[in-house]
DNA sequence: CTTGAAAGGAGCTTGGT
DNA sequence: ACCAAGCTCCTTTCAAG
């Protein structure tokens, strides 16, 4: 386990914010020299603590307005049976994100849709057809708030 | 709204993926030079599609080994039961994410804590005391897949 | 082991065509 | 849209704390 001092965390969480900033920018903000400050980020990256980079969207302008949480409990739960709903609900397009959770439910979906009558589309031909499927709870996406939370 | 072709949409599914690349590197693969390549990347931006870039991080390899999700039911749903609900929870460090949604639950939030014990403390003393709160369900993050959606 | 200064190279950003 | 030029930033090298 890589130990990180505050100047460490102070990057993250500048970082984490807006990561476009440059090395120079940053250690001139908290008294560092360019180089320094480009290594350390390179060490974050090379111990895995940071993954990647990765765009911020906006879907509504994109033409998809509505977005809704999938709470799904299965009916069989096996090994096998895990392995094939995540194949084949790796295959709908609409499905962002696929959470494995323990709890009320077994799998929580983000699903993002064009309008109610797309998502309507989806959940019908796409989400209720997925093999194992038990029970299927919806929440629809009103605002959400990013907060930068402890890491960093 | 503004028109995109199938450039600015394949522009957006690269750098969905990995928000590092160059435009150069970019324009080179779609046959388009780095300064037309970047200019669509601008204008993404300007037009508010592209919102920002953020790491991501490996919230285990900072320490914080335990993420769970909470489905918040309010007891009591009025105007100002939702501004205090938001304002307090805002103010926890440990939640990551809060959505404000519409279904069994009013709000759902990302909370991520050392490990379970941190997480008690978290769920005792800050969320059980949000004002306002009627019902708290948990499920706790096993797995978490990440997919480009529909979007570009 | 981490730092800073200098230098080379890659990429961004603009202006002209 | 492309090209070219100037500028910023990245990345490596080297010497020093």
């Amino acid at each position: 386990m890589m130990a990180l001092d505050e100047i460490d965390h102070a990057l993250l969480r500048a970082l984490g914010q807006d990561a476009t900033q440059s090395a120079g920018a940053l250690g001139r903000e908290m008294g560092l020299s360019q180089p320094a400050t480009w290594r350390r980020i390179r060490r974050l990256q090379e111990a895995g603590i940071i993954t990647g980079r990765k765009l911020e969207l906006d879907a509504g302008k994109l033409g998809f307005g509505v977005t809704v949480f999938l709470g799904i409990k299965l009916a069989t739960k096996g090994r096998v049976s895990l392995e094939d709903f995540e194949r084949a609900v790796s295959a709908i397009p609409e499905v962002q994100t696929v959470e494995h959770i323990l709890g009320m439910y077994d799998y929580r979906l983000r699903v993002t849709a064009r309008d109610i009558a797309d998502f309507e589309r989806v959940l019908r031909r796409r989400v209720m057809t997925l093999p194992g499927v038990g029970s299927v709870d919806a929440n629809v996406l009103l605002s959400e708030e990013r907060r930068p939370g402890p890491l960093g």
